[in-house]
DNA sequence: AATAGAGCCAACCGCTCTTCT
DNA sequence: TAGAAGAGCGGTTGGCTCTAT
């Protein structure tokens, strides 16, 4: 599919620089064509990246460098994953937004693969509605305390039974295993208990990426054609290579060894969130039975990975409504 | 089957910070 | 040291897709 529209007329930018305004005379904008993704991939594959406007004038690319550099890092990088956000993805982001707010680039470099603007799109899109329909601000603490006391003990929770399952069918399907067997022990052995997620101290996050391939996905390994490019096919080319639920195994709760060198990355006896999600006093008291609720439905918000914008149901808003009214 | 509305996400905008000369 | 250019960030928007009616 070549392109498209070409909209707008110039870039009335203050940070447009010279260079930029010497190509405006034909610049394009809007959604990139194969070609010009063609082109961007094996300019950057020859001479590297950087010198961002150079770079789109001596790949003979009619856009600016910022156009170029966003294009580059939010969809053509090798590494960058796609597809359906994880549940220990939303986890992460929920924990990590409490920390720093809306530092989405920040926040991007904990979860590899995935980029600033996919997080913040995911923030708006989902943790957003959510709030919309809670009736509350999504900064107010009263929603704050939701995501910290309610969803994301729930998530681990989440995350724990999708361990356990996935620990379950290794060792079941292949149970002749000795490596199988192994592995499910493993699991076993790593599983955290829910005395852990309410404050008993033990629970670190692990950083995400230690091996490169966490997830179950793939980094690095989708060669690139036309057909997958974002213009000549949909994000589903590479969707379809994403479990839409993470099949996290043992390293997620293991306590990390540091082998990333960003300070920023947890560390063992950094606060986790066993520390930090402890419920203030009486928050569990108010009428809220968790597990009933759980059991009577299962549609909480994110509440798995290929079901993350699962809408609340009526009784559910007016339940949480509730709760957050008792803070 | 047609249409309206909502959701999603790639791309753009405008600003700040950093680096270079 | 100051100004220019480059790079990066967060906010916003436009258009495509999906879903409900």
């Amino acid at each position: 599919m070549l392109m498209m529209d070409v909209k707008g007329n110039s870039n009335s930018s203050s940070s447009t620089t010279q260079s930029d305004e010497e190509m405006m005379g034909d610049l394009r904008r809007g959604p990139w064509t194969v070609e010009e993704d063609f082109k961007l991939i094996n300019y950057i594959a020859t001479h590297g990246e950087g010198r961002w406007n150079s770079l789109a004038r001596c790949a003979g690319l009619k856009r600016t460098g910022k156009s170029c550099r966003l294009r580059w890092l939010n969809y053509l990088r090798p590494d960058v994953r796609r597809g359906n956000i994880t549940l220990e993805e939303q986890l992460m982001i929920l924990e990590l937004h409490s920390r720093w707010g809306n530092r989405w680039s920040k926040i991007a470099q904990h979860l590899p693969g995935r980029t600033d603007n996919e997080i913040k799109n995911y923030w708006r899109t989902r943790v957003q509605k959510h709030a919309k329909q809670l009736k509350c601000d999504v900064n107010s603490k009263q929603f704050k305390d939701t995501m910290r006391y309610l969803w994301m003990p729930r998530l681990i929770e989440r995350i724990q039974a999708a361990a356990a399952a996935t620990a379950t069918n290794t060792s079941t399907a292949t149970s002749a295993s000795p490596v199988a067997t192994v592995s499910a022990s493993a699991t076993n052995q790593h599983s955290i208990s829910n005395s852990d997620v309410v404050g008993t101290g033990n629970l670190v996050m692990a950083p995400h990426g230690i091996n490169g391939n966490d997830f179950g996905v793939s980094h690095g390994t989708q060669s690139y054609t036309p057909e997958n490019s974002s213009t000549a096919a949909s994000s589903d080319s590479f969707a379809a290579q994403v479990s839409p639920v993470s099949d996290l195994t043992t390293d997620y709760y293991n306590i990390p060894v540091n082998r990333n060198t960003n300070p920023d990355y947890f560390q063992a006896g950094q606060v986790g969130y066993s520390e930090s999600m402890i419920s203030p006093p009486g928050f569990f008291n108010h009428g809220l039975d968790f597990q009933a609720m759980e059991h009577s439905n299962n549609q909480w918000p994110m509440d798995s990975g290929d079901t993350s914008d699962n809408m609340w149901n009526l009784e559910d808003i007016w339940f949480l409504q509730q709760q957050l009214n008792n803070l």
